[in-house]
DNA sequence: AGACATGCAC
């Protein structure tokens, strides 16, 4: 204590110093504002020989834990104290519960066990708040058995502080059995209850208590509703959210802000985005979290421009609404943008959380430009985000997808803890790559430290079979899914086995599956037969799939694209002309096939036959020279890949200008010798491009790793990792 | 009241 003194003695005088009485003390106290003069206050209480007077160091340590930065001393201050009365300690507690470490709470409960100290019933809510804020689950079961001991188990404000602390720590079942033996239960402790259900994604559980809410005549307040409207949303529920709304106008429940913010979020997390965008336009002060609801509906349902419009115009921006507009761009495929924004952020001043990084790692991830992803993982570390799990996943998938199957494993094997996402995410990783037999060892692996696959790791390891062909273990794995895991196989699943099948050329077995399978074929099902088709030529059962998808979905654009496609393999152009008005007048277009070479940390981006590089001329020239070098050791162009009705001489032109062909001549030019050229592409790779790169890889002496939609292929020494099979 | 990591096919 005496160092305490030594250094406030230092400091600037209290405007009040002459301290004598505990009177006097007390209006001092409450008038005192910094830590600093706290302290010295509390210097002046030890030297007037008022230290044993317990209220008074109790006062202090009250009013100085008000302030967020001297919980420690407060924390210092209390321990001195010999027997503090039990309102006080409540008081105390109450005050750390609702700080900002929330932790303290229990270190001063463990004291007062330790102590002896009284506990009465008001000492139990403080306690359960901050073990709910801190997820302490084993220590709030603890203190449940202690209430219970004392006799507190129907005290309403103690079982409502028992919900919220198991709904708090996930274990819902726990929070409803005592919500259940409640006899009185207040709008609060219903609200707890709901939120609990909210936040354990149990959205129907949600809807249901509302209505037996309603039901036992408890009225709905504005949080409430609150509540429910984004259960909704997050559920996609939209029926269930329109009639909530309708309750609250029909039932004249006044609108506040929050209330009309959870209406609009409400629509556009429905993706009802003309009906969020009414109400939006009718609010006058449209504030930052609103707009941020609008930013967010628009760039999850694919209209990022409209999202950038009101991002554009919103004076007001803090970290959520660029974390929002940062991932919009992520997730709609202009990851450049993305990464342009996180900067732009960053150099505003306003510093990036873990949500914000989460959004610019899968950016880089899109991107797929390795020196950029490096960067973004260096900053991760130097900003104290490299220990969290979320974080970590998120690295593992971006240095999968950037081409470095090496980092991705790197920071895989090197995190602390792991969960069936980080396990999930490296089984893709090795899957994505093409080695299967990581796949399904890493698949054990995980079963083997009790890791419990999900539904998402089987799409990986499934993936990985039909990638190559292991048509015997993929449906080993798929049926232990049921026997051994208990996991009902969704579409995605059968998608897989159908594809699984399909690339092997097992089209009987792939139709006998979709025959006897328990579902009913959807859009994934016959998705995956028709891509299938489309690969092998098939064109009946293509066609037949496509047709399928199109009865449900008559604007599918894959449908329409692989159709005409099909016909252009059958040269049945009048067909292909067809589709082509077809999806002209449904404002469908065919995704560009767009290539992208990141060097010396610059991106370069090709489309078919473009001339916008300033070294175009250059880039034509090594082309020309490289065709001339690759024919002496037996290349031709493979012509029929070009789908559309052209003179033999323009379909090679046109083969030949492929925008991976472009990317990977500039890449020869501009590269280091012996580096390896990477080159992504938003498109599948076409069987011309794939036996050029195997060929350039060979006459070049060069690692070739192409990205394409969905998978990588590196290419060396004339040979692809995909064995021809992608 | 608003932003969040793993996934089939096109």
């Amino acid at each position: 204590m005496s160092s305490l003194i030594q250094t406030t003695l230092a400091l600037p005088p209290h405007p009040n110093p002459n301290l004598t009485t505990p009177c006097t003390l007390f209006t001092v106290l409450t008038s005192s504002t910094t830590l600093n003069h706290l302290k010295q206050v509390h210097a002046q209480i030890l030297r007037s020989k008022l230290e044993n007077s317990n209220s008074v160091l109790l006062k202090l340590v009250l009013s100085s834990c008000t302030l967020s930065t001297s919980l420690d001393y407060a924390l210092s201050v209390f321990c001195q104290i010999q027997n503090p009365e039990t309102h006080l300690c409540n008081k105390f507690l109450r005050e750390l519960s609702r700080s900002t470490k929330p932790e303290k709470t229990l270190l001063v409960y463990e004291k007062m066990r330790r102590d002896g100290l009284t506990m009465d019933r008001f000492s139990f809510p403080p306690l359960l708040k901050a073990v709910a804020r801190v997820s302490g689950f084993s220590v709030g079961s603890e203190i449940h058995g202690l209430a219970s001991k004392m006799g507190f188990y129907s005290d309403p404000f103690i079982q409502t502080g028992l919900v919220g602390m198991y709904a708090a720590c996930g274990q819902i079942m726990e929070a409803r059995l005592v919500f259940d033996k409640m006899s009185h239960r207040d709008v609060v402790t219903w609200n707890i209850m709901i939120e609990g259900y909210c936040q354990s994604g149990l959205f129907d559980d949600v809807l249901e208590l509302f209505e037996e809410m309603k039901s036992s005549g408890v009225e709905a307040d504005q949080m409430i509703l609150c509540t429910i409207l984004s259960a909704c949303g997050r559920a996609r529920n939209l029926s269930y959210g329109k009639a909530v709304h309708e309750f609250i106008m029909e039932n004249n429940i006044a609108i506040d802000s929050h209330l009309q913010s959870a209406i609009v979020n409400m629509y556009s997390s429905c993706g009802a985005m003309d009906l969020a965008r009414q109400i939006y336009d009718q609010i006058s002060s449209k504030n930052v979290v609103v707009s941020t609801a609008m930013v967010s509906g628009y760039s999850k349902f694919g209209q990022v421009e409209d999202a950038r419009l009101i991002f554009n115009q919103m004076i007001k921006k803090d970290l959520v609404c660029w974390s929002a507009m940062i991932s919009g761009y992520a997730k709609s495929d202009q990851p450049q943008e993305a990464l342009k924004l996180f900067n732009e952020m960053r150099h505003l001043g306003i510093v990036p959380d873990q949500i914000t990084m989460l959004s610019a790692i899968s950016a880089c991830a899109h991107l797929g430009a390795l020196d950029q992803a490096k960067w973004i993982h260096i900053f991760v570390n130097k900003n104290g985000f490299g220990g969290a799990l979320s974080v970590n996943n998120a690295l593992i998938d971006m240095y999968a997808k950037c081409g470095s199957l090496d980092r991705a494993r790197g920071v895989f094997e090197n995190m602390p803890r792991k969960n069936v996402v980080s396990w999930s995410s490296i089984i893709n990783a090795f899957a994505m790559h093409g080695d299967a037999n990581n796949a399904i060892s890493f698949f054990h692996k995980m079963k083997e430290k009790n890791i419990e696959p999900n539904g998402v790791t089987f799409v990986g390891v499934l993936y990985a079979c039909s990638h190559a062909g292991l048509v015997e273990e993929g449906k080993k794995i798929f049926s232990s899914m049921t026997s051994e895991h208990g996991i009902i196989p969704e579409h995605k699943h059968y998608g897989c086995m159908v594809d699984l099948y399909c690339r092997a050329n097992l089209l009987r077995e792939a139709l006998e599956l979709i025959e006897t399978m328990p579902l009913a074929p959807n859009i994934v099902i016959w998705g995956s037969l028709m891509a299938s088709c489309q690969i092998h030529g098939e064109v009946e059962l293509g066609e037949f799939s496509a047709k399928r998808i199109l009865e449900v979905e008559p604007d599918h654009d894959g449908a329409l694209i692989v159709l005409s496609n099909l016909y252009a393999r059958e040269r049945r152009w009048e067909d292909v002309g067809q589709m082509r008005k077809l999806m002209s007048r449904k404002g469908i277009f065919k995704e560009k096939a767009c290539s992208r070479i990141e060097l010396n940390n610059e991106i370069h981006q090709f489309f078919m036959a473009d001339r916008y590089h300033k070294q175009a001329d250059q880039i034509y020239e090594k082309l020309e020279d490289v065709v001339s070098q690759l024919k002496l050791v037996g290349y031709t162009p493979n012509t029929s890949v070009i789908l559309v009705d052209v003179e033999e001489d323009e379909k090679k032109e046109l083969v030949l200008s492929h925008s991976e062909k472009l990317a990977l001549c500039y890449g020869l030019i501009s590269g280091n010798k012996g580096s390896s050229i990477r080159i992504v592409k938003n498109l599948r790779i076409c069987e011309d491009c794939h036996n050029f790169m195997k060929l350039v890889s060979k006459v070049y002496e060069r690692e070739i790793v192409v990205r394409d939609r969905t998978r990588f292929h590196h290419y060396n020494d004339g040979l692809c990792s995909c064995k021809d099979y992608w």
